[in-house]
RNA sequence: GUGAAUGUAGCUCAGUUGGUUAGAGCAUCGGUUUGUGGUACCGAGGGUCGCGGGUUCGACCCCCGUCUUUCACCCCA
């Protein structure tokens, strides 16, 4: 057989231990966060039915999605005219009814109605799994990435937006990041599409607009104008889009706009429940009521919510809305979800970025047995359970190997310790203890190493 | 899906207008030191120059195709 060169498919990494281990602080501080606002995690397959992802995610969403081909002779038993036909949309619906995930909260949204019997609502969940997006990969953007989701579903209060937005700011504080967090409302936008008169151009309204900030107002009208707004809907669009000062000033005056639209109304009145909740306990980051945030997924019916870095352009490392009808696709209408979705990859890309990660020194051994000999190792063997007993990280070298080899994966490894027994330590029943920072080594017996271990690494 | 750049040792990169045996640093392994790592010195292994085709007496170098990676657009975490 030809030997072939080892890779992986576009887009995808392999993660090794220094990152996994700097990518687990980030999963372990979420979930720590998570779970002090009382939320619980489940996990959902890596493959849905495609009928449960298709159409979710709008036209864009659904080539993204990767499809799994059905098992067996799929195309022997495939209708003669569509193969003839080439067409690879209707071809595909023949021969691949599986699909993988596209992100955490549909796969959520199904996993709450095929359980509703057995959910204690309102339900707080977290899930951090992998999803996959055919995309093409560039900066910060991969085919394979981790979300960590949070959402509450079976509760319409606001107090959920409010405390999402306190484990945004609580997660971020702990990974030591600056960050800004974008709020808007899907109502207020509805009552702009509204008040000019153009609700169904509601979703080419705030992508176009969503990219004030790259491309500036004249093509965004431009866009506009090519998406088929007529020039004086695009002229009362106008104030909008360049609305301007604090969060408050920026209400006011759509207040004074939106005054006719219900909905927008709605939106407005939210938008201040969940700023008055902050007022009663604020947040450390910076919030910003942001007209301009759209976002791509067409379930958002309330609260969007957006995260950026201000140390780092990546683009957003967390977001996430609320979503009244995500449950009524799969039979189970009445149920509004809230949630947010931190993207772990693009966290751990800022944090690496900015050099933030803790010494991860932290987890490796303390301690390193050197193995000299079959008569040592069995010497060794209780001492180094006494010592793993105290929950202290520990190992022996599994091979007699060259002291020089053995002390050079000690100092790879980053291990703070290298206990030395040969002969001479096993005739006067002590051993020899090395600290690799310094270089410094001392005999000690084995109550003395148990005692001075426990000191050094036990609080 | 659109546009651009890129690909030489495990990694980071040199490589003359196209010329015979393709180099360096780091890493690996061995030695200086059979009980001492991180520093030093000596040495060794490791390449179908992304892949396929073409031009040429001759291609790492030029041309075409293809794949990879990267960047931007679309979209998104």
């Amino acid at each position: 057989m030809a030997i072939q060169k080892p890779s992986i498919p576009k887009g995808t990494r392999d993660f090794s231990t220094d990152e996994m281990l700097k990518r687990d602080y980030i999963f372990e501080t979420v979930k720590s966060v998570f779970r002090k606002y009382g939320y619980l995690p489940i996990e959902t397959p890596a493959m849905e039915n495609l009928s449960s992802l298709l159409g979710k995610y709008g036209e864009e969403g659904d080539k993204l999605l990767f499809k799994v081909l059905n098992s067996g002779d799929f195309l022997s038993k495939t209708d003669e005219n569509i193969l003839q036909e080439k067409n690879s949309i209707k071809l595909t619906n023949q021969i691949s009814e599986k699909g993988l995930r596209y992100d955490l909260t549909v796969p959520f949204a199904r996993y709450v109605v095929q359980h509703r019997n057995d959910i204690n609502f309102p339900f707080k969940r977290y899930q951090i799994q992998p999803v996959w997006r055919a995309d093409r990969p560039q900066k910060g953007r991969y085919r394979e990435f981790f979300q960590c989701d949070v959402d509450v579903i079976g509760s319409n209060s606001l107090l959920n937006e409010y405390e999402l937005l306190q484990i945004i700011d609580e997660v971020f504080i702990k990974l030591d990041l600056n960050i800004e967090i974008k709020l808007n409302n899907r109502k207020i936008l509805s009552g702009i599409a509204e008040f000019i008169g153009h609700q169904d151009k509601i979703i080419d309204i705030t992508v176009a607009i969503d990219k004030l900030d790259k491309i500036g107002l004249e093509k965004v009208n431009e866009e506009l104008l090519t998406k088929g707004l007529p020039q004086e809907a695009i002229e009362k669009l106008q104030p909008i889009i360049l609305l301007k000062g604090t969060n408050l000033e920026k209400l006011a005056k759509l207040k004074e706009v939106l005054k006719t639209s219900e909905i927008g109304l709605k939106g407005i009145e939210e938008i201040e429940q969940v700023l008055d909740y902050l007022n009663v306990k604020q947040i450390k980051a910076d919030l910003e009521l942001d007209l301009t945030l759209a976002r791509g997924l067409n379930y958002y019916t309330g609260a969007i919510i957006e995260v950026k870095s201000k140390d780092v352009s990546i683009g957003s490392i967390c977001g996430g809305g609320r979503y009244d009808d995500l449950t009524g696709i799969f039979g189970l209408d009445d149920v509004s979800g809230v949630g947010v979705s931190f993207g772990a990859d693009r966290i751990y890309d800022v944090i690496f970025q900015l050099n933030k990660f803790p010494e991860n020194s932290e987890n490796s051994s303390k301690v390193l047995f050197l193995n000299l000999g079959n008569q040592e190792e069995k010497y060794i063997l209780p001492i180094l359970s006494k010592i793993r007993e105290l929950q202290i990280n520990a190992e022996i070298y599994p091979e007699n190997a060259k002291m020089k080899k053995q002390m050079a994966y000690a100092d790879k490894k980053n291990i703070a310790y290298v206990v030395i027994i040969g002969e001479n330590e096993i005739k006067e029943n002590k051993l020899t203890l090395k600290n690799m920072n310094s270089g410094e080594q001392k005999m000690l017996n084995q109550n003395e190493l148990i005692d001075f271990l426990g000191k050094e690494f036990i609080n």
